[in-house]
DNA sequence: CATTGTGAACGGGTTCACAGCA
DNA sequence: TGCTGTGAACCCGTTCACAATG
């Protein structure tokens, strides 16, 4: 493990690695191999030896991995060794969907934050939160050490919003609405998108 | 084009090139090209141009592509050309958002059948929908033609529910919940979890 | 003896670069 | 001239195969 620069697709990995790994703590396990683990996840144990391998020797031949000692380690690469505060961005159904799912605690994130610009919804309450106003964003994160936002506003607008985002300090934006976001560099954006995903299977489909 | 076999990693692009497509068609644009789309997008126009000659010559020399002819093209392609029924699984709060989301129409697909197995549950309305019973599911797809179902039960449960909508005769699933499915070949999965991708990105934030 | 870590071989997707054509 | 379609070159991620070791 002599590494600085991981490709992305690796990274992109060693959360659904987490995800396993912690489920088979829950299911009590102690120790599991490349082989076990690949195979929940559908992998080949050549590729998750190989992407552990960049980032150090967390194994034992002849005996595998030591779960929670790999979980300790993952969760310290990938930063979730600590607790993210969130923006959530948009009070519609979906914002409230998200405001309510009770799963992400355990695993490093916190709704900490929701802003939408409709008037009717702006002091509103969403799951203990009361609603702020979207165009007071910059003021209510300043200080906040708030750097991911959830964005679940309509397409129309996104680009505009997450241009006002990243300009309030925004480093990581998860995109629900169904547009391509043109950002700095330095500003990471993953997209959710039902929408693309069914196409891409109806695609296999009769 | 001579092709029988595309690469999966192209046909996930297509739905992002029609969508961009249909966004330019709003826009009461009549023609593009592949740079255009490629900046829009975030891909190289060469990359553009390679994926979409596995299916065709679809663009003209000097002039580009018809953006309503090359929609037609990927609608055809993507078999989105025709209206897909989904079933729902799971009437929580996801469940609701998704239900009450509008955006599936005018993409091909709706939301026909919504089912849960909680009794608190069955038999109340979403979105003009009565919740029907979950274990009646594979009767009430009998014959209804639908293939295709979204996933928003408990992780704890995925894996079960999933074997018994193979059973009954569904080819592909989006599944929100956060575990890998296990499925016989020739059923199509595809997942949705947002821990997954801020995992991702909180590895690019210091 | 089971299983890791890894250099080397392999494979396939991306980019290049240019002929061809409107 | 502008832009497509595509063979060839390139690049990079995956798989192989085996020495190393608890």
């Amino acid at each position: 493990m002599i590494n600085g620069s991981i490709p992305d697709i690796i990274v992109g990995r060693l959360p659904r690695y987490l995800q396993a790994l912690q489920r088979m703590h829950q299911e009590g396990r102690h120790t599991t191999s490349s082989k076990e683990l690949g195979d929940r996840l559908g992998y080949t144990a050549a590729q998750i030896r190989k992407d552990l391998s960049q980032f150090g020797e967390f194994g034992k031949q002849g005996t595998g991995y030591s779960i929670p000692f790999l979980i300790g380690q993952l969760q310290t690469i990938l930063k979730v060794d600590r607790m993210w505060d969130i923006l959530l961005v948009g009070a519609g159904s979906l914002g409230h969907a998200i405001a309510n799912y009770n799963g992400f605690a355990n695993r490093g994130f916190r709704i900490a934050l929701i802003v939408d610009n409709d008037p009717n919804k702006i002091g509103t309450k969403i799951a203990n939160f009361v609603v702020q106003d979207a165009s007071q964003v910059k003021a209510l994160l300043f200080g906040s050490g708030i750097k991911i936002a959830m964005l679940t506003v309509p397409a129309s607008n996104a680009q505009a919003v997450a241009e006002e985002l990243t300009n309030a300090g925004i480093k990581a934006i998860l995109n629900y609405a169904p547009v391509p976001l043109s950002l700095p560099k330095g500003i990471h954006v993953e997209y959710i998108d039902p929408l693309i995903q069914l196409q891409h299977m109806t695609y296999y489909i009769d």
